[in-house]
DNA sequence: CCTTTTTCATAATGACCGTTATTAAAGCCC
DNA sequence: GGGCTTTAATAACGGTCATTATGAAAAAGG
């Protein structure tokens, strides 16, 4: 029983979820919330709970709905399919919107005050567990020989992040899609060849 | 005439330093800065201004005493030393001090609200100045024969701006220096050799 | 129809934000 | 040493922050 509720909560997550993706976590204040989801403040806490509870709910439909490159990526079968996947995958979402370019994982909290200490730390998880991941899938791929015997499946991890985390900042600085697919190649380029792959572009053309 | 200052102006501006560096732009308070300059806050308004004149000072002053392994990396002979000096020094720079490790460039404001947009435009700049001295240097390079004439300069120096964001975001996540050297290690892997370079090792060993 | 329950909108909360009067203290010139 | 200038410290400023009390509106049950 009782009143039902007039405002769409899966719009308003992602009038919410845009917001954090422009201003961040602290940039982003509850009059900008409440105005890009054309609802009252009291609504958002009774639907939500408090800011870091909304943050937290946006980042995981972030995951969901922004990052499943990243669980595809990984099923691919090589691990250097694997990596042009995700570097792919990081461009289109990193300039996909020009309202809302980078990435909110990295421009979430990168650094900010102490009360919002819980956030950056669940963002430094989040990529913690991603490259964990992706040093699992190289291990993988190292025991099934499309990575050499010499290649190191951590370092391979911690460099794809390092690209990916350095292509969202400079998409968040307005790089073109263009450039950033130029700095991809040449990540691309200094992969490792498993048996019998030569050719190192990006999109091999038939 | 008048009344001497009483406090060290560059020990106030070193204390700033730190806090922006930590907390980024917007996450320092005034409280912050105050408490760790050891000076009562009109003394701060007076002697550098409002907060982004103050910002802006503890930039310059940031590039002057801690990112001068820039310029002295753009004068090594070869455009692959070049490269591993930048991210020996970056690595250096944003591991150093446990309490602000990353980059006050990129870190000071990758996102934030409206009211701070001069100041990330500032970092964006400063980044897009160092990314064209990178390209002019390799354009010389690739002049001079130390990289082949395939090579693009332009992707050659976005593509180790990206690494060396990258990184920054790994070195403020808490990663080691040792990760981060790898990390460089495999992108140098990828450096295009000029007339004569067989050895792509970060620092060749006699 | 009336009560109950939930949501809505208005507006207020205390705390902290960056910034600045205001007043007292300290040093130089005449 | 008095007048003048600059700095220091206290405390306040208006504004915005995240959060919530309050009461009206709306829907369901009995």
């Amino acid at each position: 029983m009782g009143r039902h509720r007039e405002f769409d909560v899966e719009k308003a997550l992602d009038a919410a979820l845009c917001v954090f993706w422009r201003k961040g976590y602290e940039g982003a204040s509850y009059a900008d919330l409440t105005e890009a989801a054309g609802v009252e403040r009291p609504a958002l806490y009774s639907a939500f709970g408090n800011k870091e509870a909304l943050f937290r709910k946006v980042l995981a439909r972030y995951y969901e709905r922004y990052v499943d490159y990243v669980p595809a990526a990984l099923q691919l079968p090589t691990a250097r399919e694997v990596a042009a996947h995700l570097l792919q995958g990081a461009i289109d979402l990193t300039t996909r919107f020009p309202d809302h370019t980078g990435c909110l994982g990295i421009q979430g909290v990168l650094a900010g005050s102490d009360e919002a200490e819980p956030v950056r730390q669940a963002l430094i998880e989040a990529r913690v567990e991603a490259e964990a991941q992706l040093r699992e899938r190289f291990e993988r791929a190292k025991a099934e020989g499309d990575l050499p015997e010499t290649a190191r499946p951590d370092t391979l991890a911690a460099f794809l992040m390092a690209v990916l985390h350095g292509m969202a900042v400079q998409a968040k600085a307005g790089f073109s899609r263009e450039t950033l697919e130029a700095v991809a190649e040449q990540a691309l380029a200094t992969w490792p060849a498993g048996k019998g792959e030569g050719d190192l572009r990006v999109r091999p053309q038939p």
